[in-house]
DNA sequence: TAATACGTTTAGAATATTCTAAATATTCTA
DNA sequence: TAGAATATTTAGAATATTCTAAACGTATTA
């Protein structure tokens, strides 16, 4: 090193980002290879195509093609057009509350709203056996259930709120 | 069924909470053996040995072991005393907003500090070469990261925030 | 239309994870 | 201390996931 912040530094960086993303992404239960696409992305300053990203990673058109419309899906990608090339080339969603908005969105809305379902049917169940011998053990399973899903309901609604909050105002609670 | 709650029913709720469950903590990244063996121990009126979560589910005394571990430092199940058994004995934990706390502190907090740290020690890199030739890579490279550190340093904050005020007034906040 | 350049799908290989059964360690009782 | 009852660890089997290379399909150009 000299000094200087030349191209193996900036290449020491990107692979330290793509890294530092991976880990990321594979905690948050997404997929390793989408942390890393979208870091390799997020540090280049124009758009890449499949083969590029594939090249960069070492890793096959495949693999890069499936990881890369899985994050297209989860809004942290965007598709763009380039002039004159008929290849497909991605950029990196910057908005990090647009990427939230949506991932809440589509991912715990609906296991929210799953699992008040099924908490919900097995409560009706239990209220359904009102004569049984076994008073304790019902309303015991009942109080219990019911909590559980006072719980799920209430984790909904906070959700819901911050999803119509960011709806209405563009997101001044959540944008910087 | 003759409209009676009866054991079968109980039965039948008590596999729909665990499979529920089961779901539940296979999507937020736990295994899916924690949420059955949580979902067993929720709906049982009194402790519950190992042996007994063994044989209930169908997965071995070893497997067992394993995830009522995991179960208890998440805080999720707490071990109990039984007067004249040496079993060891488990019953849930009911206090959700505790277990979040814990979640939140254990797991969410130490990522958020481990990738602060990685994009901190890459935007020192990039700031050491200040008499490079590629201005504007360099410039474009360090916004993007700056723009993320503060992303994460701003999540890192409200998780240290949650925490704090759950701490000082008892979870005047989170609890019901 | 033929040849080319690309993206997607797929079958199976590579890898990682989870699980069991058995071995080992620990704790308690007599 | 010996023996019994229990919990934990471990080696390897079972399973699930991820990945690649090649096949395929589609659109574009010559």
């Amino acid at each position: 090193m000299n000094g200087n912040t030349n191209d193996s530094t900036f290449q020491e960086i990107r692979e330290g980002l793509i890294e530092a993303l991976g880990r990321i992404t594979s905690f948050w239960g997404f997929s390793r290879v989408m942390g890393q696409i979208y870091g390799l992305l997020y540090l280049s300053p124009r758009p890449l195509s499949l083969t590029e990203i594939s090249q960069s990673l070492s890793i096959s058109k495949g693999n890069v093609s499936i990881n890369v419309r899985a994050l297209e899906r989860w809004n942290m990608v965007k598709q763009v057009w380039v002039k004159g090339d008929r290849k497909d080339y991605y950029e990196a969603e910057t908005d990090f509350w647009n990427i939230i908005r949506g991932v809440l969105r589509e991912r715990e809305k609906k296991e929210f709203a799953q699992a008040l379902n099924s908490i919900s049917m097995l409560l009706g169940k239990v209220d359904k056996g009102k004569r049984a011998k076994k008073r304790e053990e019902i309303s015991f399973i009942h109080e219990r259930l019911t909590k559980l899903l006072d719980f799920i309901k209430l984790m909904d609604n906070i959700v819901t709120i911050l999803l119509k909050i960011d709806d209405i105002k563009g997101g001044f609670l959540l944008k910087r």
